[in-house]
RNA sequence: CGAGAUGGCUAGACAAUCGCCGCUUUAUCGUUGUAUCUCAACCUUCGGGUUUUGGUAGACGGAUGAAGGGGAGGAAAGUCCGGGCUCCAUAGGGCAGAGUGCCAGAUAACGUCUGGGGGGCGCGAGCCUACGACCAGUGCAACAGAGAGCAAACCGCCGAUGACUGCUUAGGCAGAACAGGUAAGGGUGAAAGGGUGCGGUAAGAGCGCACCGCGCGGCUAGUAAUAGUUCGUGGCACGGUAAACUCCACUCGGAGCAAUUUCAAAUAGGGUUCCACUACUCUUAGAAGUUAAUGCGCGGCCCGCGUUGGAACCGGGUAGAAAGCUUGAGCCUUAGAGCAAUCUAAGGCCUAGACGAAUGAUUGUUCACGACAGAACCCGGCUUAUCGGCCAUCUCGCACC
RNA sequence: GCGAGUAUAGCUCAGCUGGUAGAGCGAUACCUUGCCAAGGUAUAGGUCACGAGUUCGAGCCUCGUUACUCGCU
C-alpha cells in the first residue's frame, strides 16, 4: 500500500532522537547534502533535518530548504527501510533551485538505502 | 509634455493533483473521573461509610476516518525605545545611577505622533534640525601666533617740529634710540572682544554723534515658545565648547514567556510510619560499628566480588506533557468633536497559534515576468532592507488655447 | 526567542577624560660572518569594521548599520 502523508511519527523530534544517528551513522553525500542514517527499532523510515544558519542565511531560505526535502521524503518514504536519516546542508545550498534539489535528493535515497542493507550484511 | 515634492494603497492571478497545522460538525473506538443501578468484603453509634465487580447515561479530554471553513509581513527583521502580562523586591520619601531636553497638545506610555515657534537648505511645492542654562562653579582649546580668557604690543603707527651720532661750505645733510601711547592696518589661527560713515586725536580708540546690530526694561499679540515695537534705557559686552563635568526641569524598582504555573515516568537520594533483623560492643536504642549470614565464581574449603532490608505514604523534582497562547489600548462601516495627532457614540465582525517549528511541491494557462524577506507571549512606535505598480494633492519649466 | 560584549598593521595587543596612531612578533633591504643563526641599522605596511552627526579637530563622544563572540535549553 502507497501512502504519501508526513505524520509527526515519521519525524525526529527531541534531541535524544538525533544522538544516536550521530554515532557512526552510514553516511551517503551529493554537492548540496550530506545524509546520515541508522537502522530503528520501528516499522517505518524517520526524517530530521538539520540546515545551520551559517549554510544558508536567511529563514525564508531554511524553509525552502526543508520543504524540499520533506516534499521528496513524502514521496520516496515507501522505498526506504526502517532508517532514521538526518540530513544536513552542505556550503552554497541557497544557489541551487528546487528542481536541482529534488534530483539530487531522489538518488540519495536510493543510495542511502543501499549502502545499508549492506552494512546489515557485514 | 518634462522634472520634482508629500501622503496613501498594493505586494502576481486562476485551475488540477498530492501533502502540513489549528478550528467547527459528525461517525467509530477505547479510557478514566462524574451520576445512577448492581455484586462482594470490612467497619458501624444501624443513619451510613470505605474498598471492589459488572452495566447504563450524558459530558469532557484522547485516537482514527469524513465533511466544511481558516492559515505569515509591510517590514513578520534589527531589538533601539515605550506599555500590557508574569515573578521577585517594596511603608513613604531621598541619595546614587540612567534617560529625556524650544512651546502646546495627543496617548496606556514613549526617545513616538500632531500643531506652532526659532535656525539652516531649496526658484518653489517642501525638507532638515539633541533647539534649556557657560553673568552658580570647575575645566578644555594641540599646532601656529606677540597675545587664547579679570585680553595681548611681533611688524606697523604715534612719540619724532628728533634724545643721540657722523659729516659739514655752519645754511644744513644723513642715520637714528628709550620711556610711554595706540587694537585703525599687516600677519597667525577654527576662534583675536560690534559694523559703516563723520567728527575727533600726537596717533588712535564707542572717545563723541548718526544709522544698523545687541543687552535690559516696558507695552502690544499669543495658553506658551516667541514675535513686533515711530517706547525707554545702556556705549557695547555678555566670546566658543554642556553628544566636557555640572546646574535646572521632568521621567524611571529589577528581571524577563528559556518569565511563571500545573501534571509527572525511569534512576538516585530525602522524610514519616509499620514489619523484618545472628550475636556482640558503644549508647541519649540509631541497622552506628564489629561480627555473622547469604548469592555468584565453584560441588566443598580458602580467597575474590556482590547483597543485608521490605511495604505504604509524604515532599522535592529530571526527561516528557499541559497551561501561559491569542477577544485585543482588536478590525470594519457610519455619525459627531477637533486645524491635526486623536477621541466619543452606534452597528457589525472574529481574522495564524505552530514547537526541529505549519502556507509547500509539481503541472498547465495568463500578465506588468514577481523585490526584500517567514509569526514564536501580545500591542504602540522608531530604524534598516525592498523589484515594481496604482491613486490623490501640490510645485517648477516648456508649448498651446 | 531573550540578554551581554568585541572590531586598531599580516598576527597578538596598547592608545588615560578628543590634538592628527604606536609596541612586540613577522616582512623587505643593508651591516656583521667563510656560510647560517643570533645581533644591529633602516624601510614599507592602517579608509582605526562601515555610514552619518556633534566639534576648529573624532580611534576616542552620540546615533544607525554589518560581522563575530559569549550566557540563558
Amino acid at each position: 500500500m502507497k501512502s504519501n502523508t508526513f505524520p509527526r511519527e515519521l519525524r525526529l523530534l527531541t534531541p535524544s532522537h538525533f544522538s544516536p544517528v550521530f554515532d557512526r551513522p552510514v553516511k551517503a553525500v551529493s554537492d548540496h547534502f550530506t545524509l546520515l542514517a541508522k537502522y530503528n527499532d520501528l516499522d517505518h523510515p524517520r526524517l530530521g533535518l538539520t540546515i545551520a544558519k551559517k549554510k544558508e542565511k536567511t529563514a525564508v531560505g531554511r524553509n525552502r530548504i526543508k520543504r524540499n526535502i520533506r516534499e521528496s521524503f513524502r514521496l520516496n518514504q515507501d522505498n526506504l527501510p526502517n532508517i532514521d536519516i538526518v540530513v544536513l546542508a552542505r556550503d552554497n545550498i541557497g544557489d541551487a533551485d528546487n528542481a536541482y534539489l529534488q534530483k539530487q535528493l531522489n538518488k540519495l535515497w536510493k543510495k542511502i538505502s543501499l549502502r545499508c542493507e549492506q552494512s546489515l550484511k557485514r
